[in-house]
DNA sequence: ATATCGATTATCT
DNA sequence: GATAATCGATATG
């Protein structure tokens, strides 16, 4: 386990302003890397660290939903920045992602895999793991669907919450962590535009979801 | 270790 | 009617 960063996650954490989600989601996604994840639920915290996400570039972005342009579904995404889009997706999962550009410009960055620092055991207890392997710590925050699962997220219950205000009980916060070995990879588990390096991840985190790459574009 | 497959439903064509 | 920004189980080397 990561001494340090456990160590940050005691620290104050600051919620982002909207000013850092109204750029562009690639921007936004390497920016993100190292950030942590919380959620507020009366006197419970959870903490987890940012350690995987995907930039998706908006209505031009052939593998992003605002392609589809905007519909009841999509609509947080041409919204403003720094609000929660979750869709529900393989009759099974939530995914997370957090707006970015303005209103009216879709843009966003999908949360791909955390690493999990405060309330882990009520993580374990949402993913239906009763006791919490250390050894396979990473088997509750690394995906897109677990992290969901371990935070509780649905799309009924957080589509359109802002992520930048901790009155809402689910934000983004720095806190003194700085993110290292950031690298670029091509996005996973999509069939279009596979080829751009979209995918940025704390590289060497035993929490990122995957180390092999899509097959290519053909 | 990697490969394949079934689950299960909101959304769009 | 087909698809999907996934996961967990099972099969096989």
């Amino acid at each position: 386990m990561n001494k340090q960063a456990s160590e940050a996650s005691l620290s104050a954490i600051r919620p982002l302003p909207r000013t850092f989600f109204a750029r562009s989601p690639r921007r936004v996604a390497r920016e993100l890397l190292g950030k942590v994840l919380v959620r507020d639920c009366g006197k419970l915290r959870l903490v987890a660290r940012i350690v995987e996400v995907e930039a998706y570039l908006g209505e031009n972005d052939p593998a992003a939903h605002a392609a589809a342009g905007n519909t009841p579904r999509n609509s947080v995404l041409f919204g403003p920045p720094g609000y929660a889009y979750v869709y529900f997706i393989y009759g099974n999962h939530y995914c997370l992602n957090v707006s970015c550009e303005r209103e009216g410009k879709a843009g966003s960055v999908l949360f791909r895999a955390l690493e999990p620092l405060l309330g882990i055991e009520q993580m374990a207890r949402s993913r239906g793991i009763p006791v919490p392997d250390p050894r396979h710590l990473s088997r509750l925050t690394s995906g897109p669907g677990r992290l969901a699962q371990a935070f509780g997220i649905t799309r009924a219950r957080d589509n359109g919450r802002d992520l930048t205000s901790p009155a809402s009980g689910l934000w983004i916060g720095a806190d003194t962590f700085r993110a290292m070995n950031i690298q670029l990879t091509p996005r996973i588990g999509i069939t279009k535009a596979t080829t751009q390096p979209l995918r940025f991840i704390l590289a060497g985190n035993p929490c990122v979801s995957r180390t092999k790459v899509p097959h290519p574009q053909r």
